[in-house]
DNA sequence: TTGAAAGCGCTACCAA
DNA sequence: TTGGTAGCGCTTTCAA
């Protein structure tokens, strides 16, 4: 910045406030400086500016391990949101254990990042409030409601309600599950399932629930034990959609037609499962537009003003796999 | 960093010291800086050690929009090795255009990365040699062999070789080809595809050849076409699993079986292909341990060491959609 | 409208 | 082994 001043006969403050536009510059000057800025191709430095401004522009962004399809939509939906405000995303995997992940923030605090996005559950949300008095925070998958923290999730009761509430209206009444181990969303989701079938005065066979993993090997043997069991159903709730697609290979390998014999829902709606064979009937999360969502909050905290964001709606998408019966 | 120090009774310059090990600190200080530091929770401003040290440790990584789990093994990877060095990466998408692109790539220079990865396939190779005057590069998907910027891909012309050759063994002749847009991973495949018929002294047929556009949609239509032609295949060859997907579905709607009557395989092994009904054939690129190999190969440039990498190897993974004729 | 200068929080050099 | 101190490249008073 020094040597564009001095190329430019003017002092290093000019500089700055020909580039941020702080305050009025002389025409002339004001032409002399583009002409160098561009002919030196000067760019100011970030690292600079932020240790002066005390902001990055930076925000962090905690995620359970990158590889699934399924959250990468919501870190395009934040990246949408923060990108267009001149914000870049710093992102880095969780892993296996909550300090760890501790951890990860810490450096994620030392890098002085201006925001906190965290979309991984391993962390208590007690910790998360205790960040929160160093960063501002926004966290998916859970309630959170304190000076400096947000978070929120998508109503996976009621979608699960909906999807139940479906296979019952086209005549299922033994309906297994797979379940996912025990975060919250797991819970609802099995919660909708199971009170749905309670109003429509069903009696869940608890032998219809089996655990799984939220992947696909889960699925698969969920349904391989389901079968073994020997009990009668007409059709599979799963989980989530990868679940959903193991469930549908255990079939396969056993020739049971999908949805012939037995019906599947799944609940993601990933994008595979449009093109499924059979297409997968399940439950679309609007995670995309979550992320924005997100990335709106954050801004928002960052500024100070306090945070108010309405949350998309699920909604189910019919396809395929199911049959009336 | 000052408060410390003074709560210390010490001057930052010992903070300093102790905190990076960088001189001999006696064991009084040392275990007093231990207290301060802890009861503080003192975490030094990378900011300002970026500042100082010209180097963010951070690195910049241009992707293609996140979303599809394509290379997010890849990310994975990168991740891997940078964080285990204590980079973390600035993941920015690219998006439709190359100036675009250019723009990123500009911002993520003034944030002062210490590297950059570059994913995406829109920028000239001149371009990014241009860059790495300025910031040493790892490219993937093409090759580069600059002072400052080294790039590689797999090989994906003997990957599509072997798949060919496979198809043929089995005793496909007539096998149509699901081609990508114009990249240089989609004419490798293509020239794969072409080079091992011509070295089985089949005859390709040009209206075999359909083109797509990576995505499962491009697969439906490029099915269709191909039925609505009404000539005649037992096999086809998908550029990418993505198409597969699409071509399964097409077929699907019907009620041609695969691999009963006619047999599909595609490239890439996304996650999903495992489970997919039938799980499919095709070839797996080691993407994860491509972004292994991408992460120590720039961790190598910025030491100012000359890169030298082995490229993984894909292979052919039999599944169960194609079938002996 | 402009320039000089004081830091932002750190590291590393020079002396002690 | 330590402390003092000069910057890293920027923004922003305070005066001119």
């Amino acid at each position: 910045m020094r040597k564009v001043a001095s190329l430019a006969g003017v002092s290093v403050a000019t500089v700055s406030r020909f580039l941020n536009g702080t305050a009025r510059v002389s025409d002339a000057k004001r032409t002399t400086l583009e002409n160098v800025i561009g002919r030196l191709n000067f760019k100011p430095n970030m690292l600079a500016q932020g240790l002066k401004m005390g902001s990055s522009r930076t925000i962090g962004v905690l995620t359970p391990p990158l590889g699934s399809d399924y959250r990468n939509d919501m870190l395009n939906g934040i990246d949408q949101a923060m990108s267009a405000a001149g914000y870049a995303p710093l992102i880095v995997s969780g892993h296996r254990h909550a300090d760890d992940e501790v951890e990860r923030i810490e450096l994620l605090i030392a890098r002085r990042v201006d925001g906190l996005v965290i979309l991984t559950d391993k962390l208590p949300d007690q910790q998360i409030l205790g960040f929160s008095a160093r960063v501002p925070i926004v966290a998916f998958g859970r309630e959170l409601n304190g000076a400096n923290a947000f978070g929120f999730g998508l109503d996976n009761y009621q979608a699960a309600c909906e999807l139940a509430e479906y296979l019952i209206c086209l005549g299922h009444r033994s309906i297994a599950f797979i379940a996912g181990p025990g975060q919250a969303d797991a819970a609802a989701r099995l919660a909708g399932y199971l009170d749905t079938l309670a109003r429509h005065g069903i009696d869940a066979d608890p032998g219809l629930i089996v655990p799984g993993d939220w992947t696909e090997a889960g699925g698969v043997l969920a349904v391989s034990r389901l079968l073994e069991s020997g009990r009668r159903f007409s059709a599979i709730f799963a989980a989530n959609d990868l679940a959903a697609y193991g469930a549908r290979l255990a079939l396969y390998r056993r020739s049971i037609r999908v949805p012939e014999d037995i019906s599947i829902v799944g609940f993601d709606d990933l994008h595979s499962s449009m093109y499924a064979t059979p297409p997968l009937t399940t439950v679309h999360q609007p995670l995309c537009e979550a992320g924005r969502r997100i990335g709106e909050a954050l801004l928002m905290l960052i500024d100070g003003k306090p945070c108010r964001i309405d949350i998309p709606p699920m909604h189910l998408v019919v396809r395929e796999s199911v049959r009336r019966i």
